[in-house]
DNA sequence: ACCTAAGCGAGACGGTACGTCTCGTCTTGCG
DNA sequence: CGCAAGACGAGACGTACCGTCTCGCTTAGGT
């Protein structure tokens, strides 16, 4: 339970006290999972985690921070795994990835995350950073060698990542992380093999 | 100039006045250009528009309803013209969709509309509907028939939308706008052709 | 009863509403009365009287300035009256004025104004003002020519007024306002003829 | 120098630093010399003294402790000289006050000590001993029988004491210590010999 | 020609949250 | 055990907006 578990902590001296730091998380993660970002404020976590405000500016300088420790605390392992097949690979991949953001609160959070980077610039590098660096590690297994396939010589990895990690930008902010199977396997075929008919 | 118009104005009888509209959308658009989404608030409009509060909420029930106004007002035909080659045409659209959302406000009032969405269930609507909207009249336009070029059976034209779209957006939504020429070429030529090494 | 009328109150249009202003002033002297300039903050205020900071910090910069305003509003009349006899006109002033002090809770008002005054410059001002106008009240009741008494020609009626405001202020503060008639008596009969043994 | 002294000192063992403790005194009397009393706080004094808080809330149980004190370390002497002349030995007396509290802090660590005693019972309580004891002091002077002047036998001397502090504490809490002389003369003169002409 | 209805500006109102400040308490780890 | 250090819960500070309200004015359209 990470609710409202709020027992009476206090200092354990001259530096950071562990349980606070989760208190904190957690009642930030309840907050988002209970109300949304619409409903999230330093101030009720404050009240939730029944802490001061001063500490979580203390350690979290802007609201920001706290999602994205809330995010990466909430991470679980992403299927990046390799085989003979990139086209199994790369579905495997996006189904591990909208299953997570779909059963666990991560998918809000990393919502939240992005639209408070429309209004504080901390946000907008801490949310540039963390793509940039999913987009680096998918293109890394798109690059690998395989058996079974091969890539295009004029094909950068890179671009077929922005296809994937938009595929699922698009489908996490408009709600449609349900039941997508299918469609994960459509448009990976897609994007190997085209959509021109071959001859 | 929209800028600090703010001349008085008055009712004109029991009807809306046009050229208080106006002048609230214009104070919109000007502090998302000067300030960006975060410096923007129902109040700052109201005070630059030289508007009553009630006026606005009168007529956008919502922060979002009136962004929404705002984007559309500032729209410019995006180009979805049709050829006989697909690939010209996405690449053509592509390239539209970006240098408007990069030389105008549009893209910044896009965003925020998006960011608004997150807080604002209205918005989230709205948001949801114009994203549809852009999708199927994107679809339409891979559905047509051509004489060069012939869609794969299994190839779900609303799929290729998405694809699109979602590129678009991330390039939205990471600044990644400008000299994006040689990426949407690269990115149309892999959805047409696939990634992999023909043999 | 001035405790937490807390009805609800709203806008009564773009200027001032004087049901605010008086609930405002009101859970202000309730709290000074109930727990002292000790536990005197705007937020308990405004949580008293159910109105918004904002909706105080428009009305009044300082938390001086509102305790200024209550002590006004709880002034009573302090005797000021003239008769042939100064010596007892001035012992009527005084017991007039601890009777005020000590009877209502304008007093403790008072003494909240000084003590906020070494804090503030803005009530420092307030308060030297007050103290000024009260004294100049005094001296010229001194001033006044009277059928019974003549002041000696060297003597400067500010100064006597000066005597008067300082015992009583230490009184105030001291908390000794209580029983003081015959101090008060003896005082001005001192000041009045001298602590000299007369030959 | 008493500022920023701020060495490095350490425990000495099992009992009082007697460095730290100057270090603290020394600390608070520069902010408040500094800063006055609105700047004040055991939060600056530690950091002032490079001092830990729990120093300070072991040795002085309140911000008023420490004021006081500071004010005590902060005495000078005080002229109590007794002559054959009463009214002479009054205007010294007050004249040496007057530049005690004009020349040195003492002044305004009075005053200080007299604020915190409108919110600190403890202070409250110190501030009125303190005040007693003067009095009595004052008393004391006056009721010694001289060869020139006899006090008259209805007059309390202690009545006469508390029209001199009260005119010396008038005087400090208006800032009006400076260029004091020929009001002290005036005033003195008046208690001796009265305000009303003498036939 | 009057009257009513609605739009308009202005801005006050009760609220909520912001990020900062100080309070007094608590621990730790060194000396 | 004293000390420096500093984290902690608490809560006030003064400011920014939110969305709602009422006012007093203006004009148009219906009667």
């Amino acid at each position: 339970m990470t609710d409202d578990d709020a027992q009476k902590r206090q200092s354990i001296g001259a530096r950071r006290n562990p349980d606070t730091a989760e208190a904190i998380r957690a009642a930030a993660l309840a907050i988002l999972q209970e109300e949304g970002y619409a409903g999230f404020s330093i101030e009720k976590v404050a009240r939730r985690a029944r802490a001061g405000k001063p500490t979580i500016y203390r350690w979290w300088p802007s609201k920001a921070a706290l999602l994205i420790e809330v995010y990466h605390a909430q991470k679980r392992d992403i299927d990046y795994s390799v085989t003979d097949d990139l086209e199994h690979d790369l579905v495997v991949f996006l189904k591990s990835l909208f299953s997570h953001w779909h059963d666990s609160p991560s998918g809000d959070v990393f919502r939240s995350i992005m639209a408070e980077a429309q209004t504080e610039p901390a946000a907008r590098e801490a949310f540039l950073a963390y793509i940039d660096q999913r987009r680096q590690r998918i293109a890394e297994m798109v690059r690998l060698p395989r058996a079974k396939s091969r890539l295009a010589a004029d094909v950068d990895p890179l671009m077929v990542a922005d296809l994937l990690v938009s595929f699922a930008w698009m489908r996490l902010l408009t709600n449609a992380l349900g039941n997508a199977e299918a469609d994960i396997l459509a448009m990976v075929r897609s994007i190997i093999h085209g959509i021109e008919a071959q001859e």
